[in-house]
DNA sequence: TAGGCCATCTGGTCCT
DNA sequence: AGGACCAGATGGCCTA
C-alpha cells in the first residue's frame, strides 16, 4: 500500500484537514491565518439553512454555537470519508500487487507512462476489483460444469481427467492484472460492457437483466439482496 | 499548461 | 435531533 504517494496525505498528518485561508477554522491546529475550508465561501454559511426551513420552529443558535456545529458535521464527514479511504486501501492491498506485476506491461495503464508502483486510483481500484470478482464468478460457474461433466463421464471414459482440462478450456485467471488493458479499452470494457463469459455468455446464455452485476441468470437463482442505503 | 486525481467543505436528503 | 450519505464546488498536487 502506497498511502506516501497521496499528495494531501504526504503533505501533513492523514488525520489533519488541510488549512486553506478563508473559512472556518476547524482545528485548533491549523496555523494562524490558515482556515478549513470552503474556498467557495470565504464568509461560510452557518446558519445551516435546511435545518432553518424545517416547519418547526428552532432554537436560534449564536454564531460559536453554528461554527461548533459546522466543525462538527465537518469532523463527522472528514472521518468517514477517512474510513473510505482505509477500506479503499484494504482492497488496492489485495489488487495492487496484481496490477504493478510485470507481467501486466499495461497494469499502469490507467495512468498512461506512470512509474511503477504508482497506486491504483479508487475508479481502477473499483474496477478492477469487480472485474475479478465477475471473472471469479464466472471460473466457479465453469469448474462446477465441468465438475457435472466428469461426473458423468467417468463411466464412460477411462481416465480420471476431465477431456477439457486437457485441451486447456479451463478458464482460470492467473492474476487480477489479466483484468487490466490499456486505459481506454480497460474502462470501456468494464463499464460499459459486461465480462466476456468464457461460458454462459460466450455460449449465448443469458445474462441477469438486472444491468448491474451483468452475471449470466443461472448463477443466483434468487433474487440478489437489496442491501438498505 | 491541461487534465487527472484527490481531500475537504458544504447544503440537502434520508434514516433512526 | 442527530447522524449517515450524497453530490457539487473548489483548490492543491502531480504528470504528460
Amino acid at each position: 500500500m502506497n498511502v506516501l504517494s497521496n499528495p494531501v496525505i504526504q503533505a501533513q498528518d492523514p488525520s489533519l484537514p488541510l488549512c486553506v485561508p478563508g473559512s472556518v477554522q476547524d482545528l485548533p491546529r491549523c496555523p494562524p491565518g490558515f482556515n478549513l475550508g470552503s474556498r467557495l465561501n470565504p464568509a461560510p454559511m452557518l446558519g445551516l439553512q435546511g435545518a432553518q426551513r424545517s416547519t418547526k420552529p428552532q432554537r436560534e443558535l449564536s454564531p460559536e454555537e453554528q461554527q461548533e456545529l459546522r466543525r462538527k458535521i465537518n469532523s463527522r464527514e472528514r472521518k468517514r470519508m477517512q474510513d473510505l479511504n482505509i477500506a479503499m486501501d484494504a482492497l488496492r492491498e489485495v489488487m495492487v500487487p496484481y496490477a504493478s506485476s510485470p507481467s501486466s506491461s499495461s497494469s499502469q495503464s490507467h495512468q498512461p507512462g506512470a512509474p511503477p508502483g504508482r497506486r491504483l486510483s479508487k475508479i481502477s481500484t473499483l474496477v478492477l476489483a469487480r472485474n475479478y470478482i465477475l471473472l471469479l464468478g464466472s471460473s466457479l460457474q465453469e469448474m462446477r460444469r465441468l465438475l457435472g461433466e466428469v461426473s458423468v463421464g467417468v463411466g464412460v471414459n477411462s481416465g480420471p481427467v476431465p477431456r477439457l482440462l486437457l485441451a486447456g478450456g479451463w478458464p482460470l485467471i492467473s492474476s487480477p492484472s489479466q483484468l487490466l488493458l490499456t486505459q481506454e479499452s480497460f474502462l470501456r470494457s468494464a463499464l460499459l460492457a459486461p465480462v466476456q463469459w468464457s461460458s454462459a455468455g460466450a455460449s449465448g446464455g443469458p445474462l441477469c437483466p438486472c444491468g448491474v452485476c451483468r452475471l449470466p441468470r443461472f448463477s443466483h437463482s434468487t433474487p440478489a439482496p437489496r442491501f438498505p442505503k
